[in-house]
DNA sequence: TATTTGATTAAATGTTTATTTAATCGTTGA
DNA sequence: TCAACGATTAAATAAACATTTAATCAAATA
């Protein structure tokens, strides 16, 4: 049997770990831009306020496709919706989560795609 | 049939848009920490180098389920592993998307929950 | 108020993905 | 070289998830 951790070490670590709820937060934010569908709409978003007919003619997509990936983003409060007559405007929520996440997209695209 | 953008507008986001690859790369890495077990697997290897068994306590989960996260987590290249005797040793690759990652994740946890 | 337009919801389908159990592989030491 | 240990692989199952088509909803206007 191999040696583990001391029992201090580990209490260290459990301490720094984030609780069941942060971890949760966090991994469902990611999570929605895991799906590279919901990326590209977000980063739309992030740039343009636009309605569902142009987001899915963006997207090359079905608009009930692109509302079923709308509802989720918008349960995860990375954007908000407006009623414009008969459309719904679209367009990223004005968050600290959603500006670091905007910022990590185009970081992590810098550092991976680099030409 | 209601306003669209104008062809220009449409040019100026099509050219700023990450392409293809971009952002199946970006989502790839995004995803891996979608979900929560990875995430906690991630956070914590990128504290501490961990052998599969002890990872496994941490997490209460089985060896081949932890096993399987590693190789995804690997695969993405956000973990790396040496061999030392019987064991594998895994810890967080040393990199720039890996650096990224772990700020993000602890600056998620402060915005989203903060105590 | 009936029709048209834009958007959402619902049901159904197909795909992906996580977890379990059992079997196998690689390394060490008896 | 055989037994023990740590880790991975494989097959099977179950749970999530994205997309499609059809139906419904909400606002505008003719």
């Amino acid at each position: 049997m191999h040696d583990h951790h001391t029992a201090e070490s580990r209490r260290h670590l459990a301490e720094a770990m984030p609780d069941a709820q942060t971890v949760e937060t966090v991994s469902q934010a990611l999570g929605q831009l895991g799906d590279p569908t919901r990326l590209r709409i977000f980063w739309l978003l992030c740039h343009t306020e636009e309605c569902v007919t142009d987001i899915a003619q963006y997207m090359c997509m079905s608009s009930p496709a692109v509302s079923h990936h709308l509802r989720l983003l918008k349960t995860s409060g990375l954007i908000v919706s407006r009623r414009e007559g008969k459309e719904m405007l679209y367009r990223a929520a004005d968050t600290a989560l959603v500006d670091e996440l905007h910022r990590i997209i185009e970081r992590i695209a810098e550092i991976s795609c680099p030409e």
